[in-house]
DNA sequence: AACAAAGCTGACCGATCGGCCAACACAATC
DNA sequence: GATTGTGTTGGCCGATCGGTCAGCTTTGTT
């Protein structure tokens, strides 16, 4: 033992966990919990599959420990929103960021969507506990932007689903979208040409005007607001 | 033999093979292909496991079954279009149609989702086939649209993109929707509602303005951008 | 050098997987 | 009443499932 840090783990031993992690991540997002395999993941991963279960345990809290590490990436979203936020800058941002850690993460991503087509059986008290209250949350304060007449009175519930999902929908629907488009995955161009059209779309579907936007022609004129 | 008839089946087949796929449809749906196992479709289906496989032959011509089921259904929708439509009445049906057909059939919804999610294994030649033809033949209409001055110049593939995430949202994360809003299934009321704000948010993000429209208030507020 | 602890893995366990088949039930035809 | 074709199913097959364990190697401490 190196260090009397007892939490603390080697560095072999989170190398080696973090590649688990890697190839179990690709599985799981593919199959979902029961349509996985260790032998698969062991075999991604370049394993043994005994060694898998010595690092992890057994399935479930290996399964179990990508879903939190999952939910801990997308906490960093709508953290810093308030009733005197300018809605044009939180939606854009929020937008933006949700594209970005959709194409970050795309089999975590996935991994989620897996869990809840499957029902949510690991997920449920998170959704109905700290994620609804999060979305209570910024709901309550969309509510205040609407009073204030800075955007159209629409359901914030209803507003944030639909970013949720047109931004989620380019990664966990990548094989859908990139048959249809017929390239192998999205290039840089086409994720800005979304985000811009997303953010267009949005904003401006909500009543939300905004100076800084604007001067923004939509879409097929390339500009940036300043 | 009852009749002359070769490819009908007998009223006795029909409905065993109806109520084996319906149970199927569960299972995949939930689990995905790998993660369905036959003798849970056959427990649902109240029938023993061989059963299953004398009247479906295997688990893939099953599953194949269940799918090609699934794109006839959503074969209905927009299928009238013209460039000399009205875009706030087909798109508004579209966003309505897909609502209706996504509660109607949420089991097929799961399953094709699940099926893009593995990577659309089964489904990769519809996708660069005749999906990529239906995509294409309607985004050049949109663009005649456009270019019309009937909406707004946005890349029509990502608005075709949204509708689809935008209402399957609703049936395939409907244990995420579910349990923010702490009910067991959306109501009557809520579906309203999510239509109207759909509509609401695409058609004025699009720039459509629609006088067969302009009566209906948004969600509470009696005015529409002109 | 001796010992302990941690890392590692082949072999094995009972359960379950998709699929096959022989045996049987049953109705219609001759 | 014998024959034939369809429906039905228990039992079995080899493969694979998640998980255990004994026993090996490697590393670190004294």
């Amino acid at each position: 033992m190196t260090a009397v840090s007892v939490t603390h783990e080697s560095p072999s031993r989170e190398r080696m966990e973090a590649s688990i992690l890697r190839a179990a991540e690709e599985v799981f997002s593919q199959h979902g919990y029961r349509g996985a395999s260790l032998q698969v993941i062991a075999d991604r991963a370049g394993l043994p599959k005994a060694n898998i279960l010595y690092y992890m345990g057994s399935k479930q809290s290996l399964y179990v420990r990508l879903l939190n590490r999952m939910m801990r990436r997308w906490n960093e979203v709508l953290e810093d929103i308030t009733p005197d936020s300018d809605p044009a800058a939180v939606l854009s941002d929020f937008i933006r960021t949700k594209m970005v850690l959709g194409q970050r993460y795309p089999e975590g991503s996935k991994l989620f969507a897996a869990e809840i087509l499957a029902g949510a059986p690991f997920l449920s008290d998170y959704l109905a506990g700290e994620l609804r209250d999060w979305v209570a949350s910024r709901a309550a304060i969309m509510r205040q932007w609407s009073a204030q007449g800075k955007m159209d009175t629409v359901d914030p519930r209803w507003l944030i689903f639909l970013i949720w999902s047109a931004t989620q929908h380019y990664t966990e629907y990548s094989a859908q979208v990139s048959g249809i488009l017929g390239r192998d995955a999205l290039s840089e161009d086409d994720l800005e040409s979304i985000s811009d059209f997303l953010e267009h779309v949005i904003l401006k579907g909500c009543g939300i005007t905004t100076p800084t936007l604007a001067s923004k022609p939509n879409i097929d004129v390339h500009r940036i607001e300043k």
